[in-house]
DNA sequence: ACCTGAACACCGTTCAAGT
DNA sequence: ACCTGAACACCGTTCAAGT
């Protein structure tokens, strides 16, 4: 458990109409629903009680329940671009000893790691839950920001002459697909069925793509 | 499109009590309807009536919805192990002529292909839509074939020089999560939404996981 | 052995009505 | 502007009953 135990959404006081912030109240009990039974457990039902909150209450803020999802999704790419930021700025603590392999490391097992913590949450991101004809605007601002964090960090990794000068997104695409696949096998039970360690595959695989996209000679 | 079109699975004849073979044709018109219509299409009552059968009848051959969904699980995780078998044995048609790398590459891209023309199957696959508990062990025993495909293969380039000696088991995990990862990314649109051509990423991949993992010297 | 039909406890969503 | 409560059209699953 490495979620910070955020304090739980206010209930609407009973004689009182309004809630208040609802919408925030919202999105943060259905994080919160998330994260303890899954996805599945998210019924407007079940969220609109927690908050002492009519179940058709939210739809004075969201679209519907898949604009919900999506606002959690645009959560989560925010959390999970500044968890990618953090650990290439700050690999373990000693930023000014940390050499591009070991900050290419970091970023790499942050990615994973925040996946395999919030495995729920990372679904609702990945899962295809949210409908894609909805579009919304936010949430691909958020997914796109995130992505960035990893050209960045390309981009720098191929300017201190670590990595070979290919396309930087084209290595970006390539590197998101490692992160994301190891993710998405571990949060499967997939690796564990094997019996396999998730962090020594993610290891594993982020030394054999610095090799593979390592400046030649 | 390039799924075969499958035979229509026979509705029960009005009349007659017994559909025959109704365990098959249940799991045969859910894969129909995965494909026409994504898994949320998939419900009791649509596939019976499609059956001409009551939507209670699969209960009669299956545990519940879930064990119906394992069911489709195995059924594409052999067809992908089938897929990956005849890339890697004849990869373009050629196969007196393929190079290792040619192999390799042919073997990936099939994978992802599979992943591209069966979205919403894969998508059951993976997606956490079976109930981890059931543990159906003819699932696990295809997930397991479909993997040992991959094993094996990584083991001949082994043999023949092409590949680093590292565990072939991690070897095999590192390559399946990248090729898990394009998959997944193309199906959710991700690299659609970066105006991305799936096909080009997954060479790249590819060709850069080649390099990561070729013998050294 | 195999299938049916009614019943049950759930869903998301709509809409007129209340404050 | 914000929320409610009843109503609607869906679900998966159960179970006694039919053939």
């Amino acid at each position: 458990m490495a979620t910070a135990a955020s304090p739980r959404p206010r209930r609407k006081r009973p004689g009182r109409y309004h809630h208040g912030d609802l919408r925030h109240a919202l999105l943060q009990e259905t994080l919160r629903v998330i994260q303890t039974q899954g996805v599945e457990g998210v019924t407007l039902r079940a969220v609109g009680e927690r908050l002492g909150v009519s179940r058709t209450a939210l739809y004075r803020h969201f679209a519907d329940k898949s604009a919900l999802l999506a606002a959690v999704c645009s959560e989560g790419f925010r959390t999970l671009r500044l968890a990618l930021l953090d650990a290439w700025g700050d690999p373990e603590g000693r930023p000014e000893r940390a050499s591009a392999a070991a900050r290419f490391e970091a970023m790499g097992l942050a990615y994973v790691r925040f996946a395999v913590e919030h495995p729920s949450h990372y679904r609702v991101m990945f899962g295809g839950f949210v409908k894609r004809d909805v579009a919304d605007p936010a949430l691909a601002h958020e997914a796109g920001g995130a992505f960035q964090a990893l050209v960045d960090a390309i981009v720098e990794l191929q300017r201190s002459g670590a990595v070979r000068g290919d396309d930087a997104l084209q290595l970006a695409r390539f590197i998101w697909s490692v992160v994301h696949g190891v993710a998405m096998l571990a949060i499967d039970g997939q690796l564990e069925r094997q019996g396999a360690n998730v962090g020594e595959v993610a290891r594993f695989a982020i030394e054999r793509v610095r090799t593979g996209i390592a400046a030649e000679g």
